[in-house]
DNA sequence: TTTATATTTAGCTATTTGGCTAAATTGATT
DNA sequence: AATCAATTTAGCCAAATAGCTAAATATAAA
């Protein structure tokens, strides 16, 4: 469960250019971000997305790239897991569960009546 | 439609606690924000939200709060309307619409298994 | 065991943000 | 016309943010 402050820094961490388009991209696909399912959790392959691969994608330097993934894994945004030496990123879905959950609240609340705005009001 | 960058500026927006705090009471009823719908629309009641109302929740000048709300209007999240020497302040569920279809495609296209994540695949 | 690869930490700097007070603006009321 | 009320603008300052390079850490590979 999310609280004011998480959902707070879920927000402070979309809200800025290069971290929104990492999470867009690990969101959907936007880059080889998944850990092949049919093998062990320790086996982990070579297409899985990890902090340089992303970086690549970047004008910035891969220090700028790794706090800004830092700050997607402290909103628990995305995870990340190391192995050997690398460290693979992947979408955390719960906390999208719950911020889906949050905004969906509200539109089914206006089409409920419970909250209205002036323009829809007849 | 938002594009990206309508979207990254709702997020920053959000990603602040006492503008978080100002949406949230805005979009859950928590002041008085609502226009008299039986009225027309240059009579707006009384008791609907103007900045001065808002700004008596928090603990910061009046011109921070201004500031705010100007931000929150800026990244339509709420729209402010102008009547007398008052601004009334409505929640844009337009928006809301909008990112709550943004995040709830995220949570659909997972369980559709278009994206995954580690924890879940078996 | 040396070197290479992946990532983070540290420390620096410029810019942005968020607070304030004072002043300006706009419309309402007396 | 003068004053009051609601809000914004302007200008100032401290703190936070986001970039950089260099150095440190950890594991892999040679």
């Amino acid at each position: 469960m999310l609280n004011m402050e998480d959902k707070i820094k879920i927000f402070k961490a979309l809200g800025h250019e290069t971290r929104f388009k990492i999470f867009k991209n690990i969101f959907t696909g936007g880059y080889a971000c998944s850990i092949d399912d049919s093998k062990p959790k320790d086996d982990i392959i070579a297409q899985a997305t990890c902090v340089t691969s992303i970086a690549e994608h970047f004008d910035f330097a891969l220090p700028t790239i790794s706090r800004h993934l830092k700050e997607l894994k402290d909103a628990k945004i995305i995870t990340m897991v190391k192995s050997k030496n690398k460290i693979y990123i992947e979408p955390n879905i719960e906390t999208m569960k719950e911020i889906a959950g949050c905004f969906g609240l509200i539109v089914k609340e206006y089409e409920e009546g419970v909250i209205y705005q002036y323009d829809n009001t007849k």
